[in-house]
DNA sequence: AGCAGCGATTGACACAGGTCAATGCGCGGG
DNA sequence: CCCGCGCATTGACCTGTGTCAATCGCTGCT
């Protein structure tokens, strides 16, 4: 455990005036607020760590707060009866999650959450938010513009996951995750383990391992460890 | 087109006091309204009728209103560039849809809406409803609720589609369309042509006809036409 | 240096579910 | 009454993807 986990684990409360609460004023469900409104919600916010591996929650556990990402990354995940795993989403610095439940009846946690690297997160209580958004529209409009966005996004993963098939959901993420293009070329960083990104993709790791194989073998990429190099947009986007 | 699509279609604003008007005035996203404030946005609401067959939008189109249906079935549907089509939902009376981009930038249908069903609709300004819910915190509260609800939904959908088979999406489905149950029995009644439930749990008619045939020779359960009996919840639930 | 352990790759094989095609069946229209 | 059409069923076959198992290569620890 490194020097800054140590010192926040010592301070599990927000202290205004550090760059952490810089950051997380700066998001947009927070960025609107007043400054003395947020003042107040700080006091209620906990921060806490988790190393890699650690679970935050279990689907199905009563929803009570929802998080913002300091630093790390957090998987949420489906799990089947049958011990099968299935991540929904990774989340990482700078981003909330589980907000989507900040209003509904039935509190439970849809999702598992997961750090798969040491993690920094600060826990924010639902009815705090919630009282809160009580006088302020504003805030109001910004929690619905983001759970109507991730509400769209669960709509298009239902869609690839059903009018797509495996290689097309890979061009997809590829095409996603591009970090430079030149015409038809493009540099794709990985930023995420493989069996990770299978899981995301909804295959297991041998699929995602053949299919970068067959897309190599014909051209279409080069696969060097992290980077990917696509030689051809046109030939990987029919599939997208 | 009978009678009443006639008229409504004569006359397609809404008309205070009558059963039309009481309908959608029950609904839970306008029920919080005060009576004034509801009169109000009435006035935008114009009733629409579709023949079975009939496109409301395509996905991608820009969204301008939301809609409550009055009568009939609209099927929301994903269509891939090679013409596959995956039903997301089916709404029926007493329900909205489309609500959930009253809020979204990027305000395009993440679907296609046909009518499945002669159907009449009415069709509710998204602007009209945003003004009202300005200073409205409690309608801002029942749309987030609302919104939440969709989003728990997809996940769930997310799951089925992930870490169960096409056997255990359609144990699920009969469970959730259970009309009368006794004891380990019950009875199922399939609002939906088969060929609508198959694309809803994302199979071909053909899979669903065999499912429901391996599970009639298992003794698990009796297919008569649109009424399914149950013999034994406890063998089908294992698949749920 | 050597070993343990995890992630990635590859091969052989299995199987769920899709595709294609033929047949049956019920219903509405001429 | 019969014809046609859309929905459902059934069979034969195919294929994408999962499963199981072996191997390889890192990385980090002792």
């Amino acid at each position: 455990m490194n020097r800054l986990t140590r010192e926040v684990l010592d301070f599990p409360c927000m202290e205004k005036d550090t760059p952490q609460y810089d950051n997380i004023r700066g998001h947009y469900l927070f960025s609107g607020l007043e400054e003395e409104v947020f003042d107040g919600l700080a006091k209620d916010i906990a921060v806490e760590s988790f190393e890699k591996g650690e679970i935050l929650f279990h689907r199905g556990d009563v929803a009570s707060d929802f998080y913002y990402v300091e630093t790390g990354q957090i998987e949420l995940s489906l799990i089947s009866p049958d011990g099968q795993k299935k991540i929904v989403e990774v989340i990482a610095h700078g981003r909330t999650f589980a907000e989507a439940i900040v209003f509904m009846r039935e509190s439970k946690f849809p999702v598992t959450a997961e750090a798969i690297s040491n993690s920094v997160v600060f826990r924010i209580p639902n009815a705090a938010y919630r009282n809160l958004l009580q006088d302020n529209t504003n805030a109001c409009m910004r929690l619905l513009n983001d759970v109507c966005r991730h509400l769209h996004q669960r709509v298009q993963e239902i869609e690839r996951l059903t009018v797509q098939n495996a290689r097309s959901r890979l061009a997809s993420y590829l095409i996603d995750h591009i970090v430079e293009t030149n015409d038809d070329e493009a540099t794709v960083r990985l930023d995420l383990p493989k069996h990770i990104i299978a899981s995301r993709l909804s295959v297991t790791p041998e699929t995602l391992s053949r299919l970068l194989r067959a897309m190599t073998d014909d051209g279409i990429l080069t696969v060097d460890d992290r980077l990917i190099f696509v030689h051809s947009l046109a030939r990987l986007r029919p599939y997208d």
